[in-house]
DNA sequence: TAGACAGAGTGAACATCATTCACAGTTCGG
DNA sequence: CCGAACTGTGAATGATGTTCACTCTGTCTA
C-alpha cells in the first residue's frame, strides 16, 4: 500500500504538489482561477503531462475537494480532543469554533466544499445518496457527541411531533458502538448541525454583514444560547417593557 | 424614467433578453455556462455587440444576480401578503415556505445568489458592508414581522448575554415606523436568519442527503418547533428512557 | 430640414483555457 | 534484457472574454 518503487514514490509527491498548486490558486482567485496552464506553467511542466495524473480538470478539483474535507475533518476532531472528555457540550463547543475558524481562514475552501455543487465535481451524475459524502466526515463528528450526551441522560432537546420516516434509517452506523439513536437525538442533532451551517457560511459567504459587525461576538453569543438549550436552561424573556 | 424613444425601448428589450437567455444558460449548465458568445449565438448577434449594453460578463451577472433578488424578495413578500394579517407568526412561516419553495425550484439561481462571492461579481472590491446588500431584501421582510411581533408584546425570546455592540446599528431603518427595535429583538430574528439559511441552503446545495431523506418533512419539523419557541411553548424532553 | 453626434452592430484579432493525439524517453518486471 | 507500462513533449482543435477600427442608423439640435 505505501509506495515503494522510485516511480511511485515520484507520481505520489506530482500528485500532491499539483493539488498544492491547485489550492494555491484557489486561495488566490477563486475555484475558477485553477487552470491546469497555470499549474503546469508553475511546476514547469506541459499541460498535456497532467493528464498522467488527473483525467481532468474537474477530477483535479474534486480530489481536491477531498482532501480538504480530510483536512477539516482532522482540524475539527483534534479541537474537540483538546476539550474535556467528560464534557460533551464543551466538545461540541470546541468543534463548533475549530469549524468556524477554520472556514475564516479558508474561504475559498469552505466555498468549494460547501457551498453549492460545482458543474463537474459533484453534478447530478453522482449518486446523490453516497453514504459517505465528504460532508459527513466532519457532520458525524458532532452526532457522536449528542449521542454521548444523550446517553449519559443529560441531552434535553424538544419534543417534535412525527420524527419517523425523514431520518436516513443507518445513521448510527457511524456512532461508536451503534448506539441505537433515538431519532429525537438525530433530530436534535440536525437542528445543531444545520443552524452551525447556517451562522458560519453566511458569514464566510458575507450574507451578515448588512445586519451585523462583530461576527465573532454574535456567534458565541449563538453557542452560549445553544449551549444553554443543550443544558435545558432557556430563561425565556416575554415582550416589549 | 418610463422608456420613449424608439431607441430606448428597442435598447431595454435588448438587455432584458440578455438576462433572460443568461438566466437559461444559468438553469441548464451553472453559472460557468454563462458565456457572452452562446448568449450571442442565441441572439443572432455578434460577441461584441453585447458589450454596448454590459461592460463585461461579470457586469451582466451581477446585474442577473440583483435582478434574481428583486424577484425572490416579490415571491417571499407576496406570500407574506397572503398569510393573515393578525397572526404575524404565520406570516413568517409562509415568507419562509415561500423562500425554500423558490430556492428548490431555483436551484443555480440560489446558488448564485446565496453560496460563495463569485470573483469579479461581488469581490472583495465592492464595499463590503453596503446597507442596501441585496440579501437584504428579503432578510428585512422577516425583520419586520419580529418586530411587529415584539410591538404585540407576544415575541419570546431567550436572554442573551452581552447583546449591544456587535449589530449593525441603523437596522431599525428598514422597518416600518422606525420601530425603535430593542436589540434583543434583533438577536432573535437573526437567530431565526441564520437558522432558515441554514436549512434551506444545507437542502439546496444537496449537503443533507446523507442524513435525511424526506426534506421536506424535516423542514415542516423544524419549522413547527420554531413556531413553538416564539410562542414559548417548548416542551422540552430530558435523557434516555 | 441638414448635418453632427451618439448609439448599435460588425468582423478581425489576441490572449486565455481544456482536451486530444502521435510521438519519444524512462523505468519496471518477468 | 527486452517488452510493456509509465511519463513527458509539442502541435493541434475549439472553446472562451475582451479590444479595436469600422460602418450604419436613429436622434437631436442649429
Amino acid at each position: 500500500m505505501v509506495p515503494t518503487t522510485w516511480r511511485e514514490r515520484r507520481r505520489a509527491e506530482a500528485v500532491a504538489e499539483i493539488k498544492d498548486v491547485a489550492r494555491r490558486l484557489l486561495v488566490a482567485g477563486g475555484p475558477s482561477a485553477i487552470s491546469l496552464r497555470a499549474i503546469s506553467r508553475e511546476m514547469g511542466m506541459t499541460t498535456s503531462a497532467l493528464y498522467r495524473y488527473f483525467a481532468s480538470l474537474d477530477a483535479l478539483v474534486a480530489a481536491l475537494r477531498g482532501e480538504l474535507f480530510e483536512e477539516l475533518g482532522r482540524v475539527t476532531q483534534s479541537a474537540r480532543d483538546e476539550a474535556p472528555t467528560d464534557d460533551p457540550i464543551l466538545r461540541v463547543l470546541a468543534m463548533a469554533r475549530a469549524f468556524r475558524q477554520w472556514g475564516l481562514e479558508h474561504r475559498q475552501e469552505f466555498g468549494l466544499m460547501l457551498g453549492p455543487p460545482v458543474a463537474g465535481v459533484a453534478g447530478p451524475d453522482q449518486e446523490p445518496s453516497a453514504p459517505d459524502d465528504a460532508v459527513a466526515c466532519v457532520g458525524v463528528a458532532f452526532l457522536g457527541e449528542f449521542a454521548e450526551l444523550w446517553r449519559r441522560g443529560t441531552l434535553v432537546i424538544p419534543a417534535v411531533d412525527p420524527i419517523e420516516g425523514y431520518l436516513v434509517p443507518s445513521l448510527d452506523m457511524y456512532v461508536a458502538e451503534r448506539a441505537d439513536l433515538e431519532p429525537l437525538v438525530v433530530f436534535a442533532f440536525l437542528s445543531a448541525w444545520t443552524k452551525l451551517y447556517g451562522i458560519i457560511a453566511m458569514e464566510i459567504f458575507g450574507h451578515m454583514t448588512w445586519a451585523v459587525t462583530d461576527t465573532e461576538e454574535f456567534f458565541e453569543a449563538e453557542l452560549a444560547e445553544f449551549a444553554r438549550q443543550l443544558a435545558g436552561e432557556t430563561n425565556n424573556v416575554p415582550g416589549p417593557g
